[in-house]
DNA sequence: CTCCAGGACAAGC
DNA sequence: GCTTGTCATGGA
C-alpha cells in the first residue's frame, strides 16, 4: 500500500474538525438510532425519533406494544421488522439494568459474539454500538468507507471482518481514533459523496488523483 | 416515474 | 462460501 490509511484520517479531519460522534443524547438513543439508520436516511430516523418524544426511553418502550412502536417509527421504514428488532435488543439491554456500563466491563471478543447474536444487529451495526456507546475498538465498515477506499485506489477485501481487520492492521487500535474516522468518512461522504462513485467536487479531490496518478 | 439512503436476514446455490 | 428477494419511508 502506498498511501498510508492514516493520512486520509488526518486529511478529512484537517478539513472537517474533530466531529465528537455519535449525535444523539444518550447512550440508549445511540442503540436505537445505530438500528433505525439501516439503509436508511438520517432525516427519516430523526422524524422518528421526533414522534417518540421522551418514550426514547428503554423503560417506556419495554412497556409499548408492537403496534405503539412501529407507528412512532414508521418514517424511519421497515419499521415491523425494525419494531420487534428494537423490542428484542430492548428486552438484551435489560439484562444490564439499561446500564451501558455494565456493558463496558465485558471484553471486546466476548461482546462482539454477543450483538451479533441479536436479531437485526448485523456487523456494521455492531461495530457502531460498540465504538460509539461501549468504547470499544472495532472498526466500522459502510458503504462509504468502501467508496472513500477505492477512490483511494485501494483494493479492498469484499469480506466485511476482512476489511475491517485490514484497516486495523493500518492504523492504531484507538477506540477515539476509531470513532473520529468513521464519523469524518460520513460527512464528507454526505457532502461530497454521496451518490457519485468519483467525488465531483470533492474537497480531497486533489489529493484523491495525486494519489491515484 | 425511478433511484437511493450510515443493512440484516433467510433461502437458494 | 456468495447471490438474491424482502422489508418501507421520504426526498431528489
Amino acid at each position: 500500500m502506498s498511501y498510508p490509511c492514516i493520512k486520509i484520517y488526518q486529511k478529512l479531519l484537517d478539513y472537517y474538525g474533530y466531529q465528537s460522534w455519535w449525535p444523539a443524547m444518550s447512550d440508549y438513543e445511540m442503540l436505537i438510532g445505530a438500528m433505525l439508520t439501516q439503509n436508511t436516511n438520517w432525516r427519516n430516523v430523526d422524524k422518528a425519533f421526533a414522534n417518540l418524544g421522551d418514550k426514547l426511553t428503554p423503560q417506556a418502550i419495554a412497556e409499548m406494544t408492537h403496534d405503539e412502536l412501529a407507528a412512532l417509527i414508521r418514517p424511519a421504514g421497515y419499521y415491523n421488522q425494525k419494531a420487534e428488532r428494537i423490542k428484542l435488543f430492548t428486552e438484551w439491554f435489560r439484562q444490564y439494568d439499561y446500564d451501558v456500563n455494565q456493558i463496558k466491563k465485558l471484553p471486546l471478543s466476548q461482546l462482539r459474539p454477543m450483538l451479533l447474536n441479536l436479531k437485526g444487529v448485523g456487523k456494521e451495526t455492531a461495530d457502531c454500538m460498540l465504538v460509539y456507546a461501549f468504547d470499544k475498538p472495532s472498526f466500522v465498515i459502510d458503504a462509504y468507507t468502501r467508496r472513500l477506499f477505492n477512490r483511494f485506489g485501494y483494493d479492498v477485501p469484499k469480506n466485511y471482518d476482512d476489511f475491517r481487520e485490514f484497516i486495523e492492521r493500518e492504523i492504531p487500535k484507538d477506540v477515539q481514533l476509531y470513532n473520529e474516522f468513521h464519523a469524518l468518512i460520513v460527512v464528507h461522504a454526505k457532502k461530497h459523496c454521496q451518490t457519485k462513485p468519483v467525488c465531483q467536487g470533492c474537497p480531497l479531490e486533489n489529493e484523491c488523483l495525486k494519489i491515484i496518478n
